[in-house]
DNA sequence: AATAGTGACAACCGCCGCTTG
DNA sequence: GCAAGCGGCGGTTGTCACTAT
């Protein structure tokens, strides 16, 4: 036996609010006050439910909301605060005068959860993506650990999709290796990249010039095959960083297939590239300089994860 | 110009816990 | 102590405007 309707469907008007109800509502709130929901709308001469009237009230007609645009401080709040409670909305609207828990909600899930996203942060733990599976690599034995990478690939569909899609970066991997090779000296440090300016300045990963050694601190590298790759000149990856300082940890190695960049050459085989002589170029550069130091990962995810995502 | 896709916001739904009789 | 009712909450869906194709 469930709970009796508050009010009776088939007598009460749903959808949106016309300046006529929300000028009853007003009306009778400002005299009556707030008290008795169930009792508002028939007082007021309105063919609502109470609970909508509740709704209507305290999310828009309200005298003391603020309708504009969250600012900077409130976003960095209510990310801050959402770390700490979760989705509890109410709890975070309650510390930001003027918004309420469906505004928060509403902003957290249209932008601010993309945003943080964006920046390589899961938006439910608010750690980084790369420390999450580097966890789950480091406290589950291999086959359960990449059992649970391939679901928590799963969970960040949306996010990851949303970086190759939104934020692409495309690596001129041909372009770097040629002048590396020139070069013929290279610097592990100097391919780290920290994700955020790597999400700011994407021409410093596609330039013919590698990125600059000063904005270098580590990261880790999501590689999808790129749907135009085969039909570039150069082999291009898409790519996209996550993680933060200190994440080049031997423990980050994927463990979807425990496969590093050492192994380029199997996903050359996986991807068949026209263009197989970078891999050879890039195998000999990875061999002789450590062009991609342990910690950065060369996610080789499995077909199927891969064409789920894409 | 038409259509599809996307983002932002408003509103609804169902569950839960507290209050009240 | 118990059940009904209410208000609050979080998840989900609907709607509209804008943009891209």
């Amino acid at each position: 036996m469930g709970r009796i309707p508050c009010c009776e469907k088939d007598n009460v008007k749903r959808g949106q609010w016309t300046p006529e109800e929300d000028h009853k509502l007003s009306s009778y709130i400002a005299q009556h006050g707030t008290r008795h929901w169930r009792l508002i709308p028939k007082n007021a001469g309105l063919q609502r439910c109470g609970k909508s009237c509740r709704l209507r009230w305290t999310n828009y007609l309200r005298p003391d909301l603020k309708h504009g645009q969250f600012t900077d401080a409130e976003e960095e709040t209510i990310v801050k605060l959402h770390s700490v409670f979760g989705n509890r909305w109410s709890l975070i609207s309650h510390q930001l005068p003027g918004r309420t828990d469906n505004d928060v909600k509403n902003h957290w899930n249209t932008k601010l959860r993309k945003k943080l996203s964006g920046r390589g942060i899961d938006p439910v733990t608010h750690k980084p993506f790369s420390h999450l599976m580097a966890e789950i690599a480091t406290t589950l034995a291999p086959p359960q650990a990449a059992h649970l990478a391939e679901a928590a690939i799963g969970c960040f569909k949306d996010e990851i999709l949303h970086l190759l899609n939104k934020k692409p970066i495309n690596f001129n991997i041909a372009n770097y290796i040629n002048h590396k090779l020139e070069e013929k000296e290279i610097n592990a440090e100097k391919i780290k990249i920290g994700p955020s300016k790597a999400m700011q300045e994407p021409e410093m990963l596609s330039s013919t010039i590698p990125w600059d050694s000063a904005a270098a601190t580590s990261a880790s590298f999501v590689a999808a095959p790129c749907n135009i790759l085969p039909t570039m000149p150069e082999f291009q990856f898409s790519l996209s960083c996550f993680g933060n300082e200190g994440d080049a940890s031997p423990s980050s190695q994927s463990v979807c297939t425990g496969s590093t960049v050492d192994q380029l050459g199997q996903l050359q085989g996986k991807l068949e590239p026209e263009n197989g002589g970078y891999f050879e170029a890039a195998n000999e550069v990875i061999n002789a300089s450590n062009i991609f130091s342990p910690g950065c990962v060369l996610w080789d995810l499995p077909d199927d994860l891969v064409t789920l995502m894409v």
